[in-house]
DNA sequence: ACCTGAACACCGTTCAAGT
DNA sequence: ACCTGAACACCGTTCAAGT
């Protein structure tokens, strides 16, 4: 349950000095690109995807509504620009997980909880991530690289704990596939609310990583 | 690759006589619900959720954009049946797996693919069960029952596995979830082509159901 | 380069009115 | 009951124009 970030009001014209008629110094410093991004992460955490809109994020930022296209192509690409940093936030946390609990067979379990936990923390972030908003026609080749980038964190874990002697010698990229559809359903089935009246997230999450350790160890 | 069934192009008046003013014989015979319900999916079919637009509906069954608002409360209660009736589908054809497979270990494994071969078959229609299309707010009851219902013959079917003595004596609903997440995962994934360039989605099937048991056989 | 503001072609939904 | 057609308040996107 994230808290909302300390936030200035904003106001659309700073005016400290309203003498001359219009300074209307040039908005937003430099990195317009990156307000929109983070501005859009946040109505979306919010309000949900469908919440999303192109006129409200300009708004938000004292800025017109069509200016953001001088930074992204159209609103799926900045959906794909979302997409992208969720896959970077992951990755951090993936590779946080794993070095922080000791590299071994719990600070991989440590991994898969840090999975499931990112999915429920920012559920419709997750969602833009994985339920196909972004245009296959136009995919981005940044998010294809930062996709790939979150994966191979997995695989690269699961190739430690196989020279370490405690997994079994299966190609890594198939190994790393079952246990990303493993926490990856888990952890849609839980955005979804799928298991009201079930048993509870973190029992689940338990008893699904013995039953996957019992069919993974060498 | 399911093809375009056939339909013939609609007029909107069928003016098989011009003399009357306007006799415009009562449209749809009693069962507009349904056909706006049959339409709606292949639209989303063709074009996905994305393309749906309610006055495309309306249009295609010769009928007002506001004709659906008889029948549906708003264009989420649309989804939501939408959804409703994929729990239908997908429940079905789990349980034919089964049955015509022999009530037996191999025919679970048929059920798992009979599970992602409907995701992989109808990728739209399973992101509007999954995507959080429909309102969470406004939950459809039918639409629950029916969720439930197709999340019951998978219990079902380890119950019965379970008494011939060939799956863990674990609580069969959290079995239940464990399955269901992979199979959900991996639906997911390789509809989402997340799988581009890995192994083949029947291969990983293959390896997926192999590694499952050794987690799960009695 | 970066941004604006008007305009365009859409959209879901409401509602008084018809039969 | 069931459906229409006009109207309302939106939406993403384009584009000529400003600096």
């Amino acid at each position: 349950m994230p808290a909302i970030p300390p936030q200035a009001p904003r106001s659309r014209v700073p005016a400290p000095r309203p003498r001359k008629p219009k300074p209307r110094t040039r908005y937003h410093h430099g990195d317009l690109r990156r307000a929109l991004l983070e501005e859009t992460v946040r109505i979306i955490r919010d309000e949900g995807v469908a919440g999303l809109t192109l006129r409200t994020v300009g708004a938000r930022l004292g800025v017109s509504r069509t200016a953001m296209y001088r930074h992204f192509a159209d609103k799926s690409a900045l959906l794909a620009a979302v997409s992208r940093d969720g896959f970077t936030q992951l990755r951090v946390a993936l590779q946080a997980a794993f070095d922080g609990g000791g590299r071994d067979r719990e600070a991989f379990d440590a991994q898969g909880r840090a999975y499931v936990e990112f999915a429920i923390a920012n559920p419709s972030h997750y969602r833009v991530m994985f339920g196909g908003f972004v245009d296959k026609s136009c995919v981005d080749p940044a998010l294809a690289a930062e996709a790939d980038g979150a994966f191979q964190v997995l695989v690269d874990t699961l190739v430690e704990l196989q020279a370490r002697g405690v997994l079994r010698q299966d190609e890594p990229r198939q190994l790393a596939l079952f246990v990303w559809s493993l926490v990856h359903g888990l952890a849609m089935l839980v955005i979804d609310g799928q298991l009201q009246g079930r048993p509870a997230a973190d029992d689940l999450l338990g008893f699904t990583f013995r039953r996957m350790w019992s069919g993974l160890e060498a």
